[in-house]
DNA sequence: GTTGTGCTGTGAATTTTATCACAACATGGA
DNA sequence: TCCATGTTGTGATAAAATTCACAGCACAAC
């Protein structure tokens, strides 16, 4: 059952957007109307439906719940995904707090930091541990998913740590390209290239 | 000139990757050595590379400092961006750190937030505004492109202040599709969207 | 009934993106 | 001199992603 990424992307903004409109009170959608919402075609949006296996109604289109249902049950580890915290700086503690506030099935359980004053710790309402600890909590925590958000010049190494230690999925923040085993999924999160290409397309559509 | 988004996002990458080359003392590379340190493959770096009007030389590859030249003839606004950071969080700070430490084209010069306590301070070395103050200070700084981190429920309603106040490019980091004008080019930084993908994917990879 | 409307689901076509494969060339060595 | 090697640049091809376009259907109105 392999999808391309571009559709589970999208998947998951789809249900983001259905949980928001399921909290204004909107049961049923078409495919029009929602593509307007998620910044697509009707017909990918339909095509992506489809994909999951879900069916619409002629009649009243796609029924929220049941298709936030559908995503979750697609997306969603059954158990719950246990994610750590790699690296406590401010981004670190923004993305923390904003997870917390938000997500049903992935949850931060533990936060991981070189600096000794912040080991032992407690940070944004998640323990914190010494780097040494990450086998032990892993394993322990059942994590498999990290967040990395260590500075440049140390983001290889510690990655190679979190793997070691059991990660097979990291959300990498920090500016540099890991070399991981394949079997490791890696995705980036590059400010930089991000801010580049928005200041070039900038110009581009002021001109 | 149009080229696609995908071709900007490298080039961008690759110049980040070519100066760390130069770092080294890498002066000359291959596109078979380089496509291994951008994650791509030689004939895709080659191709981009020559959309960019740029050559390589037949037996010594390209030369790293002359092509980051280009990329930069390219990709950097002549005289420099000036950048805002709308919405002074943890998030914020971090990107201001992040930017301020690397970029010599991309610069942060202004910050905005809400919060009166930060208005009129100095945020990361940085002057923080009350966001009233977004279009005087947007036209005296000459900025166009902001970055966004305000929380969701505001989102919509700054990011049309910064618009307003003249922001043709913004990257935004609240989880929330925003509605502006067609000539507004907005990128999006959706952590949830991007962790729930490396949750899925790390299940699909560890089965 | 019957007709008109407007939706979904989806095969087909199109567009975009990435890869292949090789000509053209430079160099080193026999 | 001439061949083997290994590079770039790029037309041709393949693959992936998106969009088109319409069959099939349900319902409302008359």
């Amino acid at each position: 059952m392999i999808r391309s990424l571009k559709v589970i992307e999208r998947l998951s903004l789809y249900r983001r957007v259905l949980l928001e409109l399921l909290d204004r009170s909107v049961f049923n959608i078409y495919s029009s109307v929602f593509a307007k919402l998620v910044n697509g075609t009707p017909a990918q949006v339909r095509r992506d439906i489809m994909e999951l296996g879900f069916a619409g109604d002629q009649k009243t289109g796609y029924n929220v719940e049941s298709l936030i249902a559908k995503i979750g049950e697609f997306l969603d580890h059954p158990d719950g995904e246990n994610v750590a915290l790699v690296g406590v700086g401010n981004l670190g503690c923004a993305l923390v707090n904003f997870l917390s506030d938000h997500h049903r099935s992935l949850k931060v359980v533990a936060a991981f930091d070189s600096d000794p004053d912040k080991a032992d710790g407690v940070i944004c309402e998640c323990r914190c541990y010494a780097l040494e600890k990450m086998e032990e909590v892993f394993l322990r925590e059942h994590i498999r998913v990290v967040v990395l958000s260590v500075p440049v010049a140390v983001a290889q190494d510690v990655a190679e740590l979190a793997v070691q230690a059991g990660a097979v999925g990291v959300l990498n923040f920090a500016p540099v390209l890991l070399s991981l085993p394949d079997d490791v999924f890696v995705r980036n999160m590059d400010m930089m290239v991000e801010l580049e290409m928005v200041s070039y397309l900038a110009r581009q559509s002021s001109e």
